[in-house]
Parts: structure tokens; sequence; C-alpha cells
RNA sequence: GGGCGGGUAGCUCAGCUGGUAGAGCGCUGGCUUUACACGCCGGACGUCGCAGGUUCAAGUCCUGUCCCGCCCA
């Protein structure tokens, strides 16, 4: 009867939904006063302009768009503000590499066309993955897209900037810096990631000026697991309780290539006398530490690198050597003065920069610094008081940590692409104007024209720091401005609080006089099957898209490793994901449905996702059941009657899918507010497969097929209303099949055009019925239990049996009888089971069986052999006394009966004496199982 | 060195304010039972890292300890 396909197939069916979706506006958001839905809102994580979608947005995309559907669904005015993040290096970096190809570079196009080719570029491939987003279902309001170079945008980083510095807050300053000689730009220490390398601890000796008469004290020697930095050393330090060197208090060193006298000093803080020699060589200019020692002791702080790495005319005879070279050269000449004392290994943490890899070398250098302290504090009470709530709680301490500790923050970049700084400098006196106007033609201070704005251009962070009220407009008093700040959730990374969260708390705090947002809410990082974060090195990286549309394992290896020979990545690939090892080809098409569920089922606390295509395998089939649930539906829903009550039931399987359709919509909905998409997820996933496919579809079939006509109409109404109420709540999480069935099947008459805008099922869209849940309970334990007979003795499923269940409860009885057509449908009974008192006549060839009290006998001469009913009850027997065995201990210690809670004890009194009936009715079943004959 | 998180079934993980362990996958027996083999009906599998302690009762709280990961110095 039904027009659809056995299978289900995501390619046939999601494709087109986005545009139908997009093309009735249900996604945006609105301004109007007069809408008076409440608002919620949520700021997306801006992806890199230069980037194409990854895990890592999948995930974020999931968990945010099943958040906003599902508010959109509860009545709510949604606002998922999407955008993109103009990622100042990595687009750079991205456009010079082209540049290279074509045997150019930035310099030789000049700043003004460099820019303008970076807009090119931008314009045809950059964004890319907004599109992607949507193959997800990502519900945004794609019309409301910002990019953070967008003149609004850009104009509000203006205004940032201007009033910190106005308040003091911004400051320039000379200091030492981290430097990035590849990118050729400073870093913030949060673009730093550190290394651990083996390395070696290296020793030479400086010769001491007028060393008096004893010659083993006339030599200092000094560790370093940087011999070239010895070029700029400016005095080498002892403790000063150190008693191997108090001689040398107030000597002079000869340095051996430099023509100048480098002095001993004394140092608590900067010498451990047990590490090394118990000297160490200072080096104020390219070195944090040894540059705070330099200021306690006015050293001269000497440079001796050039900003592209390379030594410069300080370092003397090794000026124009890279650090690496100069490192060996220096070593070598040390030797050869006969200076070298030793190495030995040496494990080091290494600075390398996050964005081009290499080893950052500390310089000195004037950038431009955020005063951070002042910011931290509001961000930090914020958390205290509860204004923003960060979910899950563990990342409290984390935020503490690092606001309280929190550096300086350099914001300038010596890159092109960016915000440039909206300062200007003065050639004539030097004054620096920092301005909203975008040219100044003459200095402010002296009136001279020799005026040019500042190169540098911001960090891109900064920007993203103004993303919750800059997207709205800020600093014009948009009606969006009011309407939808402060946000609600913030949904992202951990890995990101830092480098965004906290300073969007500072900026929003700062700015606009609140929090930026109400909860915070973190995820993990998504890693490979071993627990390897993704990676094009370790060749273990999967395109979303891939598993959502299905592709061959060679397009997917090439993309994880692109260019390496295919055998190789594969290799690679499949040791990353054992699961995958025996797929054979390709990962099939799963659709994103199946992505989108699987990517909810990881907890959020879990800092890393260990993602497995196996789980989202597992999905799909999830989705096929849907689908054939409504299939199968589809047949009997004729006519059905819906309005957003549940009908009214007499039947007790009716009542008892009303029941929990409530239990699993009241856990999805507190799941998704409560950060916990795997709670949510899994209670439906639970519902809809073991309770509402394994039960109650199977119990509408003898209504359907013999049941009056009253029933069948009491049935269809529930079955056409939990059906339709199960396709709403599962929509945030799976939109496309839900809305692809849920336009099939009957609906209440006034439901809109899309399930996207339709009502989230609430506790009372079902019917909570605790004695529906108990009498069911007690059928499906009895059906279970005859099942489980007809299976161990491997009855043929088609054969029928003849079934008599027996109760001393008359009411038991009464619902046994009642539900007679059920059991023996789903038991397969030959006749309808009959229901008799307890203690009844004997049954030679029948198997007794128990569950809740009733004793179920299962006739099955001819069907089995005496001997394994012995055995099967044999085991059972043993089974439950091993329940028992504890329940007893448990209520003969008399402790226990005194201070355990009255409830706690009866509960337990209960199990105890199901399981003594259950075990005598066992030891019943053995007679009768010496009746059935070998 | 400091901080955080984790060690639960073969694998990946869930288990809230203590009441005596769950899911998916995998394994396994039987099934073309007219929605679904992307399926159905059954089954097996854990001394919850280790050692103490608190408690009538401890994956759950406390202390110590060993491993693993991440972050910050």
């Amino acid at each position: 009867m039904s027009e659809l396909p056995k299978a289900y197939d995501p390619k046939q069916v999601e494709p087109h939904w986005f545009e139908f979706w997009m093309k009735n506006g249900i996604f945006e958001a609105s301004a109007d006063p007069d809408d008076s839905r409440p608002p919620y809102v949520v700021s997306m994580p801006p992806p890199n302009v230069t980037g194409s979608l990854h895990m890592g947005h999948a995930l974020f995309g999931t968990i945010q768009d099943a958040m906003c559907r599902h508010k959109r669904m509860q009545g709510h005015n949604v606002l998922w503000q999407p955008g993109m993040d103009h990622a100042g290096i990595a687009t750079q970096t991205v456009v010079e590499r082209q540049l290279k190809r074509e045997n150019l570079t930035r310099h030789d196009l000049g700043r003004e066309k460099f820019v303008e080719r970076i807009w090119e570029w931008k314009k045809q491939s950059g964004g890319r993955i907004v599109e992607q987003m949507h193959v997800l279902g990502c519900s945004a309001a794609w019309q409301r897209l910002k990019f953070t170079m967008d003149p609004d945008l850009s104009e509000s980083v203006t205004e940032a900037f201007v009033r910190l510095f106005e308040e003091g807050l911004i400051y320039r300053d000379t200091r030492l810096i981290n430097w990035d000689s590849e990118s050729q730009t400073a870093l913030s220490d949060l673009e730093v990631e550190s290394e651990e390398v083996n390395a070696e601890l290296y020793e030479f000796a400086y010769t001491v000026n007028d060393p008096g008469g004893d010659s083993a004290a006339a030599e200092l020697v000094v560790a370093t697991t940087r011999p070239e930095t010895m070029l700029g050393d400016t005095a080498v330090a002892v403790h000063p309780d150190d008693e191997r060197y108090q001689h040398l208090h107030g000597k002079t060193l000869v340095h051996p290539f430099l023509d100048r006298e480098v002095p001993v000093i004394t140092d608590d803080i900067l010498v451990d006398m047990s590490f090394g020699t118990g000297a160490v060589k200072v080096t104020p200019a390219h070195d944090f530490n040894d540059f705070a020692t330099g200021k306690r002791h006015q050293l001269e702080e000497i440079n001796i690198l050039n900003l592209d790495g390379t030594l410069n005319e300080n370092a003397g005879e090794f000026a124009g050597q890279t650090v690496k070279e100069a490192r060996k050269s220096v070593k070598r000449a040390l030797k050869g003065k006969g200076l070298e004392r030793g190495s030995k290994p040496h494990v080091i943490q290494r600075p390398k920069s996050q964005r081009s890899g290499v080893v950052v070398e500390p310089i000195i250098s004037t950038q431009w610094f955020v005063k951070a302290k002042p910011l931290a504090e509001p961000a930090l009470q914020a958390v205290r008081d509860g204004r923003t709530e960060i979910l899950p709680a563990e990342w409290v301490k984390t935020y503490e940590h690092w606001l309280t500790n929190i550096q300086d923050w350099c914001i300038s970049r010596q890159l092109w692409w960016g915000h440039r700084i909206p300062a200007f400098h003065c050639g004539d006196c030097e004054h620096i104007s920092v301005t909203r106007e975008r040219s100044v033609r003459k200095c402010e201070k002296c009136g001279g024209g020799a005026v040019t704005q500042d190169p540098d251009v911001l960090d891109t962070w900064f920007s993203s720091a103004l993303w919750p009220f800059s997207t709205l407009g800020w600093p014009k008093e948009t009606v969006e401005l009011k309407r939808f700040y402060p946000s609600d959730d913030m949904e992202t990374g951990y890995d990101i609080l830092f480098f965004w969260v906290a300073r969007m708390m500072m900026m929003g705090l700062h700015f606009m006089g609140e929090v930026p947002f109400k909860r915070v809410l973190l995820h993990g990082l998504i890693v490979d099957e071993n627990g390897d974060k993704m990676s094009k090195v370790k060749g273990n990286t999967i395109d979303p898209l891939d598993l959502v549309s299905g592709a061959d394992f060679d397009t997917v290896v090439s993309k994880a490793i692109p260019g390496a020979p295919l055998a190789e990545s594969l290799k690679k690939f499949k040791g990353a994901y054992p699961s995958v090892a025996k797929m054979g080809e390709g990962f099939p098409a799963y659709g994103a449905d199946s992505m989108r569920y699987a990517l909810c089922s990881y907890s959020p606390q879990a800092k890393r996702i260990a993602l497995s295509p196996k789980r989202i395998e597992g999905y799909r089939h999830f989705c096929n059941k849907i689908y054939n649930a409504v299939r199968y539906s589809l047949e009997y829903l004729e006519g059905a009657e819906l309005s957003a009550e549940p009908p009214t039931t007499k039947m007790l399987a009716n009542q008892w899918i009303l029941s929990r359709f409530s239990s699993a919509v009241i856990a999805s909905s507190r799941g998704i507010e409560e950060f916990r998409l795997d709670d949510g997820s899994r209670a439906l996933y639970h519902f809809f497969w073991d309770e509402l496919c394994d039960w109650f579809l199977e119990l509408t079939k003898p209504v359907f097929q013999n049941g009056t006509d009253e029933e069948k109409a009491e049935t269809r109404n529930v079955l056409a209303h939990v059906i339709e109420g199960a396709l709403r709540a599962l929509h945030p999480y799976i939109p496309f099949i839900t809305e692809e069935l849920w336009q099939r099947v009957p609906r209440p008459k006034d439901s809109p055009i899309t399930i996207a805008l339709a009502p989230y099922p609430t506790a009372a869209s079902g019917q909570p019925d605790e004695s529906a849940e108990h009498d069911m309970g007690l059928v499906m334990g009895a059906i279970t239990a005859a099942r489980t007979v007809r299976a161990e003795h491997q009855v043929h499923p088609g054969a029928k049996l003849q079934v008599r269940l027996r109760s001393n409860d008359s009411k038991i009885r009464e619902l046994l009888t009642q539900e007679a057509s059920s059991i023996s449908r789903l038991v397969k009974t030959e006749g309808p089971p009959l229901i008799e008192e307890s203690g009844g006549e004997r049954l030679p060839g029948a198997v007794l069986s128990s569950a809740g009290g009733i004793e179920i006998l299962v006739m099955l001469k001819g069907h089995v052999e005496g001997h394994k009913e012995a055995e099967r009850i044999e085991r059972a027997i043993k089974k439950a006394q091993k329940e028992l065995d504890p329940l007893n201990k448990r209520l003969g210690n008399k402790k226990y009966l005194e201070r355990a809670p009255a409830e706690v004890i009866a509960e337990a009194t209960g199990q105890r004496d199901a399981f003594v009936k259950k075990i005598e009715h066992l030891q019943e079943g053995r007679k009768l199982a010496a009746e059935l004959g070998d």
C-alpha cells in the first residue's frame, strides 16, 4: 500500500529540505517590536574564512542547531547569529602561498594591492564553509551572516580600540614579546604553544677577568640549551649563597667573541643552585626570565636577532646566520677556543608558533597591549556571582585561574590583513594620535603634516572578542542590540575558553555593562578512535561531508594527507580507525541526520570525543527504524483524529505508550536544556526503538487485524498521535528525516507548514500513568518469560504453543485475561492463554517459568527433551539464588533494619520475596521437567 | 613544578545529591513472524585502576597510591 521504498535513503530526502526552510525564512529572527515571543540567542563561533568544514564545525553546528531548533519549536524568537572570521595570519598565508606560485611576494604587490587580492580571494573561495553547514541542516539566521571585516564590524573594532585607549586600557610599550620569524609578526602568549623536545644542555666556560692566584677560579662554567644566545649575554648570575662562587662576586668575565665584559651578578630568583652548574648566563633581550633579571639589575639588553630570524650585527662574526646555523657555529667556535665543557641530554619545553609552527624567539619590540587586569576582574566576578554559568562546571576553575593570572595582551600584529590600528604617528614630533577618523592629515599636537598611520593590524581575536555585540550593530544603538544582547548560550570547544570566551566576557562587560551570555557551554575535542587529535600530520582527519554523502577511501585518505601515496595514507587512516578497517571500499552515505545523532550522543564532559564511524552507522540504522515505523503506521492512520491533547484511552497498551511518551519527551527537553544532549537523544532512541517499535507497534497489530471498531479507532488515534509527536520530539536532533516523514503523516489541524515551527511536545502531549506502566510491566514480563522459554528450548519461532498463566491475585488474572490477545500474539500461543489460579493441576509436559509473581506454563511436550529442561531449571535456580543471597544477607543485618530508610527496606523485602517465589516456582518446574521424558 | 580531567563488559562510553551496575557496537543461539536482515526473538560478559577509611550500605564521599590525557609555568 505504501509507496515508500523499503529502506531509508538519506540522499533522496535531505538535499531539498534545507532549501524549503530557507525559502520560507523560518530560521530568521524577528526584530519586530510587536513580536512578543521571548528571544533565544546564540552566537555561532565564526569559522575561519579560509577553512573548510571539519568535524569540530560539525559538532558545534549540530549541538547549537539542536538547541536552537528546540527553542524555536518551544515558541522562542531564535537568533542563531552566524558569521565568519577573517583569520589574520591564516588568510594572509593562503594568499601569500598563491603569490609564491606566481613567483611574487606581497612586497612586490604592495600593501594596497595585496589586501585587494585577499578580498578577491575571499569573494571567490572564502567562506565555503557556510554552504557546508547548510548540508548539516544548521538553522542559523543566514540572512544576518556577518564577517569580522565588514564595514560595520570594523567600525566596532575602531570604536573599541579608541575607547580602551582613551581609558588607558590600551597602551604602547617596548618589551620582550614572542616573535614568529616565519610570519614575521608578534604573537600573544596564547598563540605560543610549547612542545617537549629532546635537546641538550650544553656547557661552556667564561674566563674570569683578573682571577687572582687561584687557577681553578679562572673560569666560570655555565649551562644552556640555547648556546647561540651567549652572543647577547650581558651577565652571568650565581646564587648569593652558593659557596662555590663566593670569590667571583663583583668580578667580570671575558666574552670570547665580542669586545665586552660580562659581569657576574648574584640573584636568588633566577638561579637554582642545584641545576646545571649553578651559574646562569643572562640574555635579557631573548629570554623572559632573563629579561626580568635584567630589569632587577639594570642590565644592558642586547638584541642579536633580525626580524627574519637571522642574527644581526650585534652577533659580530656570526651575523647573517640563522639561529640554527649560529647554534652550530658558536659551539664550534667555543670548542676552537677550548671553552667547551661538555653536554648532556636534556628535555626542554620549546615554544612554537601555533600558526606557522616555527620556534618562537623572544625579542624586544614595540607593540600595542591591552591592560588585562582591570578587564579580567569583572569577568571573574560575573562567573562567581552566577550571572554567567559555565557548563560543565569543572571549567570554572580553569577560567578563574587564567583570569587571575592574566598577563597584558599583545594585540598588534605585523600583518597587512586585518583591522588596521587607528593610530597615527607624527614624523615631526613623534606624537601618536588615536582616533576614530579614517585618515589624519595634520598632527594634532604640532600641526605637522608628516603623519602616517600605524602599519600594524590587530590580533584577530580582538575583533572576535566583540562578536556578541558587534554583530548586532554596536556602537549604534540598534533594535537588534536592545533585543538580542545579552545572548543566552555560548556554545563552543573548551580549547578557545581563553582565546575567545574569556575575552568576550571581558569586552562584553566593559562595553555593554552586562555579560555577553548567560551560559557558557563547552564541548570536547573530536579525536580519532585511538584518542589522537585530528591532524593532517597524523592523517586521521575526516571530512564530515564524506560521512554524510559517502566517499570511497581513496577520496577520504587523499584529503586526510594531501599529496601522499594512497596506500600509505590508507594504512595510517585505518590505524586511526580500527572499526573502519573492515568497512570495505569506503563510507556509505550515512546522511546528515545519522551523523548529527551520533555527535549528540557523546557526553559533553568528555574532553575527548572519539568519533567512530561505526557509531554513525548505528544511528543510520535508527533513522531506518524510524522510517519503517512510519511506513508501517501510514497503512493504518487514515482517518486518525489529532489534536495537541492525547486521545482518550481505555486500552492498556495505548495508556502505556502515552505514559512512556511523556517521560521520553521530558527527558529530551531536559537533556537539551541542561546541555546533556546525550541524555536527551538516548531517551528518545530508547523510547522509539525499544518501547514504541518493539512493543507498541507489535501490540497494534492484533488490534488492527482483529479488534473491534472502537478499539481500532482508539489505537489509530493513539498511534497517529505518538508517531506525529515523536517526530516532533526528534526533530531538533535529526531535522531532515523528521520533516520528510512529518509531511506524510496526519497532523493536527492548524499545524504550520514545517515541523520546524510545530510545537515541541511536552509532558502533557502524553499522559503519565503509573498504573498503566505497572500493569504493562507485568504483561511484558510474562511475555518475555514465555519467549525466553521458547528460545532456550529452541522451539521454532513459528510454532504455536499452549500457554497457561497462573496467579493468586484476582486483579492480575483480570489483567491477563484482558490482555490475552496481546499475549497470544507476542508469545505465539495456540489459542488464547488460559488464565488460572495458582496451584492448579500439574500439567505433564509443561515447562514452568515465573515473572512478577505470575507462573507461566508453556506446554512443551513434543518440542523438547526433559534433560534440557532440567538443565535450564538448574541454571535459572542458580542465577536466582545468586541474586537472593545478598538480599538475605542484607535483610538479616540488624543495623541495616534499624538505620536504613523504610522504603529501601521495603524494596529489598519485595525483591527477596519475588526471588523466593521464583525459586519455588522453578523447583516445581523440576518435577515437570522429569515428566517431559528424555 | 602547579592545576584539571580520566582509569566501569572485548571496544567506545553513561551512571545526578551514597541504596548494591547500564547503553551502543562487538560476540553468540534461533528466525525470510506481510514496517524494517539498516531487521526480529533470545543469550553470555564487569570483585567499577590499587590500598585504606567513613557508613547499615561506596563506581558514587574521604585519604593515600599507580597509570593515562590535557592545560598552565
